[in-house]
DNA sequence: ATGTATGCAAAACATTTGCACCTGG
DNA sequence: CCAGGTGCAAATGTTTTGCATACAT
C-alpha cells in the first residue's frame, strides 16, 4: 500500500500524493510528464492542481521515490524507481522508450569519472534511434 | 573564414551569423546558452535581438555546425561541432563541463541499440558528479 | 530587385511561487 | 488543533512567433 511508502518518505499521505503514485506505479507508459500526469487524473475524474502535481513530483524525486529525466529539453518526465537502475533508449519517431542495463557501461563510467578526479553523483544515459515498428511502418509505406 | 562555412551549410552569410560562429568557436567555455551568446554580444557592443539567437543556433543546429545539449531541464547549451564526438561529465556544484571519450562505451552503445532492433541516431551520455576543485573547496569550507 | 533574415514585442510553454483556505494525524 | 498541504492565479524563465523593416546576393 503506497500510504506507507509515502510515510516511510517522511510525507503525509494525502489524498493526491497517494493518487499520483499509485498512477506512476501502475501506469503501463511507465515514464510521465506532469501535464500527463494531470491528464490522467483529470480524466479519472480526481480534481488536482497542476501545481500541486509539480510540487508532489519534485517532493517524490527528493524522497528518491521517482526519477526525473530529460530526454529533450522541452519538459521533464518521471518514472517510479523500483530500486533497478538502467539507462533509456528512446524512439525519436514514436516516443518509445526502452529501459537497459548494460555492465560494462557502467563499470566505464565510474572509471572515467574517478580518472578526472571526479566525485561522480549521477549519470544519464540515452540512446536515441528509430525503434524496430517505425523501422517496419516506414519500410511499408516506402512500397 | 567562418562565412564560407555558412554559405556551405546554405546559409547566408549575414552579420548576425557569423558573429555567433565566429563566438562560438573562439569561446573558452565552449558550452553557451542562448542567453550567454546574447549577452556576450551585447558586452561586444554588437546589437542582436534574443529572437535571433535562438533561431540561428536552431538553424546551426540543423545544419549540423554546432550541437545542443540538455544538460539539465532548464535551459539548452551549445557547443562548436569539431567533427570529434565526445561525452561530456558535468560539475553540479560550478557547472563546469568537462570532455570525454570512451571507445568502450561507444562500442557497448552501438550494440545495445542493435541487439534491441533500434537503428541508433544519437546518443547522449552526461555522468553528474562533483569535479576536483570544488571538492577541495569543500574540504576546505570544512576545516 | 526580391526573397530571406532581423528586431521588436507579444505569445506560448513549462514550471514555480504567494497566499488564503483546507486536511491529515 | 495546527503544521503542513492544496488550489488558484499570478509570476518566472525560456523559447517561439507574427509582422514590418532591413539586408545579402
Amino acid at each position: 500500500m503506497s500510504s506507507s511508502d509515502l510515510r516511510k518518505a517522511g510525507l503525509k499521505a494525502t489524498l493526491p500524493r497517494m493518487r499520483i503514485l499509485q498512477l506512476l506505479e501502475e501506469n503501463s507508459q511507465r515514464h510521465m510528464s506532469a501535464e500527463d500526469v494531470y491528464r490522467a487524473l483529470l480524466e479519472a475524474g480526481e480534481e488536482v492542481g497542476i501545481a500541486t502535481i509539480y510540487r508532489v513530483l519534485t517532493q517524490f524525486e527528493s524522497a528518491g521515490l521517482i526519477t526525473r529525466h530529460n530526454f529533450d529539453g522541452g519538459h521533464a518526465v518521471y518514472e517510479i524507481d523500483q530500486g533497478d537502475h538502467h539507462d533509456h533508449m528512446v524512439c525519436t519517431r514514436c516516443g518509445k522508450v526502452t529501459e537497459f542495463f548494460d555492465e560494462t557501461i557502467e563499470k566505464r563510467q565510474h572509471a572515467i569519472a574517478s580518472q578526472y578526479g571526479y566525485d561522480m553523483t549521477d549519470h544519464s544515459l540515452y540512446i536515441f534511434g528509430i525503434c524496430p515498428d517505425c523501422q517496419k511502418a516506414q519500410a511499408e509505406r516506402r512500397r
